[in-house]
RNA sequence: GCCGGGGUGGCGGAACUGGUAGACGCGCCGGAUUCAAAAUCCGGUUUCUUCGGAAGUGUCGGUUCGAUUCCGACCCUCGGUACCA
């Protein structure tokens, strides 16, 4: 008697069995290849959505493919558990952010547990967890000791009414998003890491990184913006003070009409002492939020400092302004401005009367209209003195000497990546190591005081972090003079956190050492899989954790991540699921109504992992319908009874058929899995496969034995995908071994052998026919072939053929005059 | 603003190296089954059409025997933009 299916008991009952037989635990192996697989880990929000759903699929995916392959697969699974999420719950229902984070990662791991993800669970680690953080701290006081930790002053956004510090996010068009009241800048010391030491390394080893997509790589490479420029002194006029301005044009330094210097810059601020408009515009630009974005939309405004600079070159005497789009943070704070040949210099020179003074002219047909815009191309100098004639390429040298001899400048290499600001002002994180000495300064916690532990029972109330006023937790005494201190109340960036949890995953047991010999045996993750929202921060910061803990001889490779896997994110109404939005779907629904398989298919069948994909509740039903027809279709199979061995040479051209489809699937199915990851068109042509299964009507001996050879097939083809279903259906076909252990199915290759190929044959590049022919037919009379076929003769009739395009294996095209 | 994606039927998507546009699935339409419905099964489904064909992959233009694919300009949309993770 057929049994139906019910994915409840099945699901149920595998998980269990990869459960008791550890399955998935992964251990050292030095005589097999290993394959480590990692898709990000989750921030415990409270529940799952979509968006892990498919990141943990598509990981678990690979992984079961790479371990049919015969890899020793790594696939562990973690808690970004510190961040402001939490914080906010903890002022919403009055729990501490510990509790609230670990009940949910309590029921998170039961949601991933019920997905059949195949997680080595013995090495699950969360970020929250003194085992874990006490590393971070350790590796931050050895860095101090390096001197790649520095302490400097940098802007925050700080509400006035709540008096406290805000994330970007928390501020919603330049206002507090709780209490509506405008933002303010704020400057307050913090401390960085110098990753700009880093930034040429950074840049040069995507090279290496040919496993990871061009997008990615691209866009790290603009983000770290490596330029090549001078940086060239203005002397101030009636002052012994210098303004250092960076440019990546100095072929335009002759068209200079005026220095900008940022709002907060030092000689600004002196000169708003006597200047009241400049300190009205001062004050205003300290309204200012301090997220990029903001910065460059909103509109171009600046003040006349009054000061004057004197030219390098000319000796001529340029205004100072303060502008709003001049950034204190980047290079020097101050900028030479060209209008003629900078469209932003230009619409500034507008706006306030300046000078354009044209110094390049265009070698080409360019356009150059400037009562129109900015000439902003490279040329040839003009208007320059001696300089004039000099292309813009030949000009950097020259104007380089010049001010390198004056002393009035040098080349400099510069990069757009800042230093990472790593401190928050925030409860709910790791603490720095920091203790702060009234004689001694700023003091690492030494390594046997670590870790300096977050206390957990704790009262959140939206007033600022709690160990801010935990005396029991800030007073210390110094490490190195014992006088009476203060620790750090200050937490890490939770960037921190996820930039080496890959390489504790290695070994999240040592109590004894942040990595072992085991980070090397596993590392560099093969194959790492996250939201192409990461493509930059994440991704960039543990790739510089990395080469940090490489020179400080924990690991030995180069970069953490081999191959990269951006996938797209799941949207809801065409914007991005998250939680802060409020628009995440709860897969648990899903999963309880249809069954993990089903979500997995679902989820695997409707985008290419990539893109990103559209929820849609409606479009379930088929993946749903597909693994009954499955289910139905092998039990049906299994009912007629045994099956005797394939004897591949005596089938008719119908199982022939049939046997090369199935090949041509395994075929197409081994290449979108293990190269593509087009897991969508994978599915597809097992579908279609199963299609042609089900319009055999031939119940031969023979015919049965091709047909279980394509159910074998087709199971072994969906158990990465679908593992649950065909566990069990790998039972039903008459296996006692556990589809899990069994290895990729090889490819016959007799059977791909086809005798016969469908060409298309167009007329001036349409198709007007097809035919059919031997598949090893010459050109020659493939083309007499289509010449005499009677639907082309319809278009080639009485005209003259100027030309035959034979694609072999594909086409014919027939070009003909008129 | 800047950096990086994406735009193909009613919908999700396929076409991998410039060579059959719309695989596979959803939805819809028709039929079978049923007392009836659900479920299931079979068939159809880009648009227009004088049934010969014609048009068609965001828009405009270019290269080519041939363009969803390559090049140029533009429009829309999504992600990131350094304190959301």
């Amino acid at each position: 008697m057929q049994q139906e299916y019910n994915p409840a008991e099945i699901e149920a009952s595998a998980q269990q069995l990869w459960e008791e037989k550890k399955t998935f635990r992964a251990v050292e192996d030095s005589t097999r290849e290993k394959y480590y697989c990692l898709a990000m880990f989750p921030y415990p929000s409270g529940q799952l959505h979509m968006g892990h759903v498919r990141n943990y699929t598509i990981g678990d995916v690979i992984s079961r493919y790479q371990r049919m392959q015969g890899k020793n697969v790594l696939q562990p699974m973690g808690w970004d558990a510190f961040g402001l999420p939490a914080e906010n719950a903890a002022i919403k229902n009055k729990v501490p952010p510990a509790a609230w984070t670990y009940d949910n990662i309590d029921y998170m791991r039961d949601q991933l547990k019920r997905l059949g993800l195949g997680y080595d669970w013995d090495r699950e680690l969360a970020t929250c967890t003194p085992q874990y953080y006490r590393w971070e701290q350790w590796l931050f006081t050895r860095l101090f000791k390096k001197g790649l930790v520095y302490k400097k002053t940098s802007a925050v956004n700080w509400c006035p009414v709540d008096e406290t510090v805000l994330a970007n996010e928390q501020v919603i068009d330049g206002c507090c998003w709780r209490c509506d009241s405008q933002v303010e800048k704020r400057e307050i010391p913090q401390w960085f890491m110098k990753i700009t030491d880093y930034a040429e390394q950074l840049l040069d080893d995507l090279d290496q990184l040919d496993g990871w997509p061009e997008q990615v790589r691209t866009m790290q490479a603009n983000w770290i913006g490596r330029s090549e420029g001078l940086q060239i002194q203005f002397g101030i006029s009636d002052s012994d003070d210098v303004l250092d301005v960076y440019t990546t044009r100095p072929d335009t330094l002759m068209g200079v009409s005026y220095l900008a210097v940022a709002a907060e810059h030092p000689l600004a601020l002196k000169a708003a002492e006597s200047n009241l408009e400049l300190q009205t515009f001062i004050d205003e630009c300290r309204m200012m939020e301090t997220s990029e974005e903001a910065m460059e939309t909103a509109e171009k405004k600046g003040v006349a400092t009054g000061l004057t600079a004197i030219h390098p070159v000319t000796g001529e005497v340029v205004p100072v302004w303060a502008a709003n789009f001049v950034l204190m943070g980047y290079g020097t704070g101050a900028v030479m401005s060209v209008p003629a040949h900078d469209q932003r210099d230009y619409e500034f020179a507008k706006k306030y009367d300046l000078a354009i003074n044209q110094v390049i002219e265009p070698t080409d047909d360019a356009d150059c209209d400037l009562d129109k815009a900015a000439f902003t191309d490279k040329g040839r100098l003009v208007n320059s003195q001696q300089f004039d004639g000099l292309t813009s390429a030949e000009s950097f040298g020259a104007i380089a000497n010049f001010l390198v001899e004056k002393d009035k400048g040098e080349k400099q290499v510069n990069y757009r990546l800042r230093d990472w600001g790593i401190s928050r002002q925030r409860y709910w994180g790791t603490p720095i190591p920091i203790i702060n000495c009234p004689d001694c300064g700023a003091v690492p916690v030494p390594e046997a005081d670590l870790p300096v532990q977050l206390p957990e029972e704790v009262i959140v109330d939206g007033s600022g972090s709690p160990i801010k006023s935990m005396p029991e937790f800030y007073e210390c005494a110094c490490p190195e003079c014992g006088k009476d201190s203060i620790r750090e109340t200050d937490t890490f960036d939770t960037f921190f956190e996820s930039s080496w949890y890959y390489a504790r995953f290695t070994c999240p047991d040592n109590e004894e050492a942040m990595l072992d010999e085991r980070a090397d045996h596993w590392l560099p993750v093969d194959q790492y899989i996250g939201g192409i929202e990461h493509a930059v921060l994440h991704l960039l910061y543990a790739r510089f954790f990395h080469k940090l803990m490489r020179d400080e001889g924990l690991v030995s490779g180069d970069e953490p991540f081999k191959n990269l896997l951006t996938q797209g994110m799941v949207l809801k109404d065409g914007i991005k699921m998250s939680k802060s939005k409020g628009n995440t779907v709860d897969p648990q629904a899903l999963i309880d109504q249809y069954g993990a398989d089903t979500a997995r298919l679902f989820t695997m069948f409707a985008a290419p992992p990539e893109q990103s994909l559209e929820w849609s509740d409606k479009a379930v039903e088929g993946s749903s319908r597909f693994l009954k027809r499955l289910w139905k279709t092998v039990q049906d199979h299994v009912e007629l009874g045994d099956v005797v061995s394939l004897d591949a040479e005596s089938l008719n051209d119908d199982l022939k058929g049939l046997r090369r489809q199935t090949y041509q699937t395994l075929t197409k199915v081994s290449d979108d899995i293990g190269r593509r990851h087009t897991f969508n068109t994978a599915i597809a042509a097992i579908m279609e496969l199963m299609n042609a299964v089900s319009k055999v009507k031939d119940t031969s001996e023979q015919a049965r034995a091709v047909i279980q050879e394509a159910l074998e097939t087709t199971i072994l083809m969906l158990s990465p995908i679908t593992p649950h279903i065909s566990h069990e259906l790998w039972k039903v076909l008459g296996h006692d071994e556990a589809i899990v252990s069994v290895a990729w199915p090889e490819i016959d290759e007799s059977a791909l052998v086809q005798e016969k190929v469908e060409l298309m044959v167009q007329v001036n590049g349409k198709l007007r026919s097809k035919i059919s022919v031997a598949a090893d037919t010459a050109k020659d009379a493939i083309e007499a072939l289509a010449l005499e076929d009677e639907h082309v003769q319809k278009f080639t009739e009485g005209k003259e053929i100027r030309k035959v395009i034979v694609v072999p294996g594909r086409l014919i095209n027939i070009v003909v005059a008129g």
